[in-house]
DNA sequence: GGCTAAAACGGACCCCGGTCCGCTTCTATT
DNA sequence: AATAGAAGCGGACCGGGGTCCGTTTTAGCC
């Protein structure tokens, strides 16, 4: 009998078993791989299943739902992203002064959000993009704003300058008829009207 | 034999027949009710046919998708805030000062779009949130912020403004333990900053 | 009123996300 | 190695959105 009062403190699900792990490894590859050559839309959670060679329901207990299943998928270029803005080169990296490494994050975002705009919709609310990745961005943006000398409610000025980088937002305007580049311009001039430069 | 000459101009949908007219409104009306009494959520498109008296099928000719259906539910309830906001008394209708103006417009949004959530949450990007509604609002900032000699990108700095009151940020901020009270303040310090105030 | 073509209707049907539960596999313990 | 029980597994099953097509209703024209 396994002793209930061995490690009673470690709270988090107690590890995952050798099996479990193998085929959440399977899934989130097949998922890649399917959603790559048939695009997100086309792909069934029976499909990827299938492709892992396990049961429907083992998707489901793995990820909970197709969100998380998506947003799992996600979160692998998202982390990369992450790694090149924590450690790349600058100015999106560190080492660039602030300010320029503000204006990189801005451009990078908008390109790699609408790159994945896809998988970001189909991740939903329980996407990375919601609890993991997004308070990743908005701790870097309070960042530099610190580092920029603004005073005020960062958190929110954060969200402020986030908020129109994301997918419905910047979809609404494109199919409005505004061209990238404007929507370039325009972020770095609220930017400018957020910092309070110039 | 109808002439196929006539009135051959006139390419929007040339007028609903008396019973589609018929089901769209006792659709729209079940629709709204089901929704009022049960949350959008425990509405299905059947229960709305049902209610309706008329078939599933029928639904989905008049709406398109439940999308669809719900951004006409919602409509009602954004026409009616239009209207104050066209007409109403000051400050959120004409006749007080642009600044003022602006201020209560955020904050009545603000409330607006929490008040309906689901609902703006279930009629998607189809919704009229998307086309109608949202042009309208963007105008209204537009109009505002050039009567308060702003210059720049208008229509973007409109979107700026507006982007950090749309359902999902709103969302997250208030997960993250925001309360209303702070964004409202926070939204109100970004119009500052954005109109160049102070 | 009678006729015709177009539009609308209804509900059986399909597909997919999500659940459930009886069976199998793993791992900790002795 | 044996064992017990927790964790995982699979696939039948369910519910709801969306489609399809044979039938019915409407509206213009004589």
């Amino acid at each position: 009998m396994p002793d209930p009062l061995l490690l009673p403190m470690a709270d988090q699900p107690p590890v995952e078993r050798a099996d479990a792990a193998r085929n959440r490894e399977a899934l989130l590859c097949a998922a890649r791989r399917l959603v790559e050559e048939r695009g997100v839309g086309c792909v069934t959670m029976e499909a990827v299943a299938a492709a892992a060679g396990v049961g429907k329901g083992t998707v489901f207990r793995r990820f909970e739902s197709r969100e998380g299943l998506m947003a799992a998928v996600l979160d692998f270029s998202e982390t990369a992203w992450q790694a090149s803005v924590i450690s790349g080169p600058p100015p999106l990296g560190p080492g660039a002064d602030p300010w320029d490494r503000l204006l990189a994050f801005g451009r990078s975002r908008l390109e790699t959000t609408l790159l994945h705009a896809d998988l970001i919709r189909a991740a939903g609310a329980t996407g990375s993009r919601a609890a993991g990745a997004y308070s990743f961005t908005a701790l870097h943006v309070q960042h530099l704003l610190s580092e920029l000398g603004v005073d005020g409610d960062l958190p929110l000025l954060a969200t402020a300058l986030l908020a129109p980088l994301e997918v419905p937002i910047i979809e609404r305007q494109q199919a409005g008829g505004f061209p990238l580049e404007r929507l370039l311009t325009g972020w770095e001039d609220l930017a400018r009207r957020v910092t309070g430069r110039r």
